[in-house]
DNA sequence: GCGACAG
DNA sequence: ATCTTGTCGC
């Protein structure tokens, strides 16, 4: 389990839009764009919800990686009574209590978290992934698969090939970048990626394609994915120094 | 009114 | 997200 002292608290649903809305902009301000994680990472963990019984219950899957091989250290399920419906821009309110109770079951915080979501590429700059970060405190990263908002030019069909991804004009802050367009595999469609928490806009890009196997999803987003999708088994590594904590 | 719309 | 058959490309 996580240190108990790491105090995270979920959000509330209470069916009121507009509050929800007015939340993520005054949480959108505790959102730091600094990287702020560790210079040498030792662990990361990715996370990704997926829905049973027809989407009453949510199943969350939280992944813990050695930073280095990439293997798997530890894995945890969750599964909660879904509170709210799928609205877009309000995906946190949906998804995030099983997410952190995904993160309590491991045995240990990572210094980085991968997200399924978006980071600050979301209308008041609060998506999962921002969200996420905020309320644990923990460096985040948001990996998602489709834009919410925002403009990009093509990019080439290179691995590792990224650009901008803008407000579009006509926005409060028209041409902002609020995240990266990332060609994470060839042949394969961009992922969108964006900071959540103390991670800065530069680094984003190269932090994702360092988690990138041979697959179009980064190592912790695709196996928390595999996981909270019941699409296999992942094959956990056993390694007592990492979990010791020490130097 | 119309188009867009993470998971 | 989930359901769910066949099909296109490396």
């Amino acid at each position: 389990m996580v240190e108990p002292s790491i105090y995270i608290e979920a959000p509330q649903w209470d069916g009121d839009v507009r509050a929800a809305r007015a939340l993520q902009s005054e949480l959108a301000t505790q959102v730091k764009l600094r990287d702020g994680f560790p210079k040498q990472l030792r662990t990361v963990a990715g996370f990704d919800v997926g829905f049973e019984d027809g989407g009453a219950t949510a199943r969350a899957a939280a992944v813990l990686l050695d930073a280095v091989s990439m293997q798997p250290l530890a894995a945890h399920v969750a599964r909660l009574p879904t509170a709210m419906p799928y609205i877009p821009g309000l995906l946190s309110f949906r998804e995030l209590p099983a997410l952190i109770e995904a993160l309590r079951g491991l045995p240990q915080l990572p210094d980085l978290a991968f997200v399924d979501g978006h980071g600050i590429a979301h209308p008041r700059r609060l998506g999962i992934a921002a969200h996420f970060g905020v309320i644990t405190g923990l460096p985040a990263i948001g990996v998602a698969k489709k834009k919410l908002v925002g403009e990009f030019a093509s990019l080439h069909d290179m691995r590792g090939a990224f650009t901008p991804l803008r407000l579009p004009s006509k926005t409060t802050t028209p041409g902002e970048q609020i995240g990266w367009a990332l060609r994470s595999k060839v042949g394969c469609l961009p992922l969108f990626v964006s900071p959540g928490n103390r991670v800065s806009m530069a680094s984003a890009p190269e932090l994702v394609m360092r988690f990138v196997a041979g697959y179009r999803l980064p190592e912790p987003t695709r196996l928390a994915d595999r996981i909270a999708s019941r699409r296999g088994a992942v094959e956990i590594v056993r390694s007592p120094d990492l979990l010791g904590g020490a130097g």
